[in-house]
RNA sequence: GGCGGCGUACCCAAGUGGUAAGGGAGAGGUCUGCAAAACCUCGAUGCAGCGGUUCGAAUCCGCUCGCCGCCUCCA
């Protein structure tokens, strides 16, 4: 398995610190608003990630945090007039809302920034003793020069950004660089107490605590938005490492930004779709497709068109799945037919399996393993139009169907039933129909079918493709989709 | 200014040395009462441009052009 570690810039082979076992960290969000679509492609990314790992048979503790108490969460509190706490609370469960639509599964541990702050003030107690950080009238803050390995993460020097002149410059810092471990808090602010008086903790430092009491002073990965990596991952770095006087993390992952007009999304330049008002437009599905279609790292370019193609794309391997399924439940016939040229049909299969595999042991390539899906489609396409008959057959295609059940979980795409995912489609497409009104029109245009009242079959045609349904005669039943 | 990334068919997108996956759109065919949908087939002699290394380059190196990100809160 090689992973592309943003500390080397390199893929490497993915060694974890005990056989058989992971531990990642992923950061969270910080709730004090809703969700992004840019925000679900982290948790949906590492989502895929954690379940691949599993599929591998890792032991895996998956950690993803939420920082339930920064300026922006009292900022926001200020603003609409309720206390921080609740504030933190709310988007936590709209998270979860959003996050629970998109299949995404709930981490092992999801820790608070609030639930660690004697943890916290542990090692920064331990940062002050050892000479890392100082104090402020009542603010300690981290010493960078004192670390040395700073900017090894994100590839720069200390000069360098200094250089920059962009960093604001607060007099009392010894150092422009340094940055708040513990910030005290002015009146009416939330404020814990700490041997510095009361105060709250900075931001980064929440995550080193986290990581320490659930997962240990070194961890496998920690991954989380490439915006992360400077200064908030590097940061960690510098606080952890001077703590422990250990490797904080063996690989870093970083998934790409969302973009809009080619410009990285964000709430700043207000270029940005909720998650909430994509999925009143778009299947949860659909969307998850639309993330996973991109390798991590790249960049996606967001709009409605590419959505649109991941519905077609489902719609694709739903059609499969069901002419699959269709062909499974025939009695097998008597005649052992195994149509010429797919003899190998087994051989087809274990490769795909290993394909699918090699995609995702590659740097998790999701684009890749889905295009792999989409080929054994076609394969399973091309046998079932062969007119395959027999026992024989029938054992190739039920374990066709498990092998795309497997890679299915895996991605958590391609998961459901096709009858649940043309209900779905029902629902999003806002159609006026009910599936039992569909069916009873059906049923009427059989009847004059039937009788070859060729008039009133194509009204009754005519009148479901009008709302948005569109029907598919087939031997001896008709089936009805909605259109897309 | 410093550091990093990207540029593959009409669109999206995988591919990091061995002769261009996959999806969407399009064209042709099968099926059909006719349709539609579906399915099958086709589709880049070519990977921003130029030069170099190599038996062999989208992949490595150099230069040029264009775009983006980080350096400040950010997934």
């Amino acid at each position: 398995m090689k992973i592309y570690n943003t500390l080397t810039g390199r893929k490497e082979t993915f060694v974890p610190l005990a056989a058989g076992s992971v531990n990642m960290y992923v950061c969270g969000v910080t709730v004090y608003d809703v969700c992004h679509i840019g925000h679900a492609r982290s948790a949906v990314v590492f989502d895929a990630i954690r379940r691949y790992f599993h599929y591998r048979g890792y032991n895996i503790r998956f950690a993803k945090n939420f920082t339930d108490i920064d300026d922006k969460i009292i900022n926001k509190a200020a603003h609409d007039g309720i206390p921080w706490d609740q504030v933190a609370e709310k988007y936590i469960n709209k998270y979860y809302e959003d996050m629970h639509r998109l299949g995404v599964q709930d981490a092992d541990l999801e820790p608070r920034a609030t639930g660690h702050i004697r943890e916290i003030i542990d090692i920064v107690k331990g940062l002050v003793e050892k000479g890392h950080a100082y104090v402020i009238e009542g603010d300690v803050y981290f010493s960078v020069p004192s670390f040395p390995g700073y900017g090894k993460l994100s590839g720069r020097r200390l000069e360098e950004m200094l250089a920059g002149a962009r960093v604001e410059v607060d007099e009392r810092k010894k150092n422009p660089m340094d940055f708040a471990l513990w910030k005290s808090s002015k009146e009416g602010e939330p404020a814990w107490e700490s041997p510095w008086g009361p105060g709250r903790p900075g931001w980064h430092i929440e995550c080193s605590a986290m990581v320490l009491k659930h997962l240990g002073e070194t961890i496998d990965i920690h991954a989380g938005g490439a915006d992360l990596i400077f200064p908030h991952h590097e940061n960690e770095i510098a606080q952890s490492e001077a703590y422990t006087g250990k490797p904080f993390v063996r690989y870093w992952m970083h998934n790409g930004f969302i973009t809009v007009n080619r410009e990285k999304m964000s709430k700043s330049l207000g270029n940005f779709f909720t998650v909430e008002e994509i999925l009143q437009r778009f299947d949860p599905e659909s969307v998850r497709l639309f993330l996973l279609q991109t390798h991590y790292r790249s960049p996606i370019e967001f709009s409605n068109e590419p959505l649109e193609e991941a519905e077609h794309t489902l719609e694709r391997f739903y059609q499969s799945l069901e002419r699959l399924e269709d062909f499974l439940i025939l009695p097998a016939g008597k005649l052992e037919s195994v149509p010429p040229g797919f003899e190998d049909e087994e051989g087809i299969l274990v490769s795909f399996k290993k394909r699918f595999m090699q995609a995702m042991d590659d740097d998790f390539n999701t684009a890749l393993a889905i295009g792999h899906i989409f080929e054994l489609i076609k394969e399973i396409n091309r046998f079932l139009d062969a007119k395959p008959s027999g026992a024989r057959a029938g054992e190739m295609m039920s374990r066709a169907k498990q092998e795309l059940a497997e890679a299915a979980n895996v991605l958590n795409v391609f998961n459901r039933t096709p009858a649940q995912w043309q209900r779905a489609l029902l629902q999003i497409k806002k159609i006026e129909l009910d599936e039992t009104s569909i069916e009873r029109l059906i049923e009427e245009r059989r009847q004059a079918r039937a009788q070859k009242d060729w008039k009133r079959a194509d009204e009754i045609r005519a009148e479901l493709d009008a709302k948005g349904i569109t029907l598919e005669d087939k031997t001896g039943s008709t089936a009805w989709r909605v259109k897309i």
